[in-house]
DNA sequence: TTCGCTATTGTACAAGTGTATAATAGCGTC
DNA sequence: GACGCTATTATACACTTGTACAATAGCGAA
């Protein structure tokens, strides 16, 4: 998302022109990544047409074929963001777990049910792509991409965790249905439970299956 | 959906209006549901028009508002229809499993991964009503309503297996959290998984909720 | 057969859809 | 200061959207 030719040079320009009305592409993008992901979050899939997105990013509804190939590029465009962000927070966490194996498996799943994550609006936009994935090709196989490596992620934990090898696959796939459910309910105004609840339930199902019972 | 004041004498007359072309209101409208899931299923919320699913019943769109409201109106009959036979589905296969309070509560939570429940386009459809809650306040209270009664089976029939009354709660929303995630997974075409996977993990989250460890 | 009534159609409508395009505005460079 | 260039707008287009409505068809009753 950020012009990775940036130099330290243009750095001071960059700040100037994101106080005036955004004539940097990067920015203008990004905007409309947000809009959409706000949306989608907001009206769902059904609502996300042009001129919602645009007028949420304050901008006229010609604009986003200037940025985007259409408003499906946008949307997988803005899957892809998402999906960036939640990744490279539950690696966040994970490292700030330091070296102890089950510590760092409990950080990268409970990462979660914490802010940024766990944000309600964040959560929905990431529901609306669910919706998406049997309908659009192109979610479709960025699910299929992100979710994979999600799961490689959670299986190497587990084994250093000390899951065996032939255990681990079945108990990613576990692992992430139930983070997945829980993500789904919380994601609605009305749930049922709070994330706090949601971190104590993934904590017991993580120890389940780990050999020793000595979980955080 | 059916009409209750039918009695065995026009059964008959029901039998013979199926095979014409279908002036029999409840038909016409159980099309009309049949057709809305199966739009939802395939096209998602978004795809989900009025000459779509008019289409789909082999009916002129100016029908659907002779059986209903309007779309929405449609749409939340069919998440109706559809969440009374997922019930129905639950409790019979409780009954069938005899007397036994765990064996009624795995039978309960394993047809979930069963036919006719399993079946990869009923979980596209339940995907499709989830991405509505948000957006539809319709869809909304329904969805509150059902899980709430959901829950609240899960939770007795827990309690009957000898779970404590102050962890049932809890463990209510843990396994409904479980069993959403493995659909959600199991509605999309490319699953990692298969129903009987999502079977055996949903056995083990059961299982690690009941006191004893005897679970079948 | 004739009548009454409802199911059903076909079409029309205004509003909303994604996209295309010509005109404008405002920066950086000379 | 003038120029070139890109961001940005406003609008127009063809199409789809949900709904409204008048016309028709076909059953059951008389």
């Amino acid at each position: 998302m950020t012009n990775p030719s940036a130099t330290a040079d243009d750095t001071r320009l960059l700040v100037l022109r994101a106080l005036l009305p955004a004539r940097d592409p990067d920015r203008r993008a990004a905007d409309l990544i947000a809009a959409c992901a706000h949306v989608l979050a907001t009206a769902g899939a059904r609502g996300a047409t042009v001129r919602a997105i645009c007028d949420r990013a304050g901008v006229s509804p010609g604009l986003l074929r200037h940025y985007f190939s259409g408003l499906g590029a946008l949307i997988a465009a803005t899957y892809v963001h998402v999906a960036q962000g939640v990744t490279r927070a539950l690696a966040d966490a994970m490292e700030a777990a330091g070296t102890d194996p089950q510590a760092r498996l409990i950080a990268y799943v409970t990462a979660s049910f914490r802010p940024p994550i766990a944000a309600p609006e964040l959560l929905a936009t990431w529901a609306a792509f669910w919706s998406l994935v049997r309908s659009d090709p192109a979610i479709a196989s960025l699910h299929t991409e992100v979710y994979a490596g999600y799961r490689d992620a959670l299986q190497k934990l587990l084994m250093a965790a000390g899951v065996s090898p032939a255990d681990a696959p079945q108990a990613a796939v576990a692992i992430t249905a139930l983070v997945d459910g829980l993500w789904l309910e919380l994601s609605m105004e009305t749930s049922a439970f709070t994330a706090d609840d949601a971190n104590i339930i993934a904590r017991r199902w993580l120890a389940s299956w780990l050999p020793a019972q000595i979980a955080t």
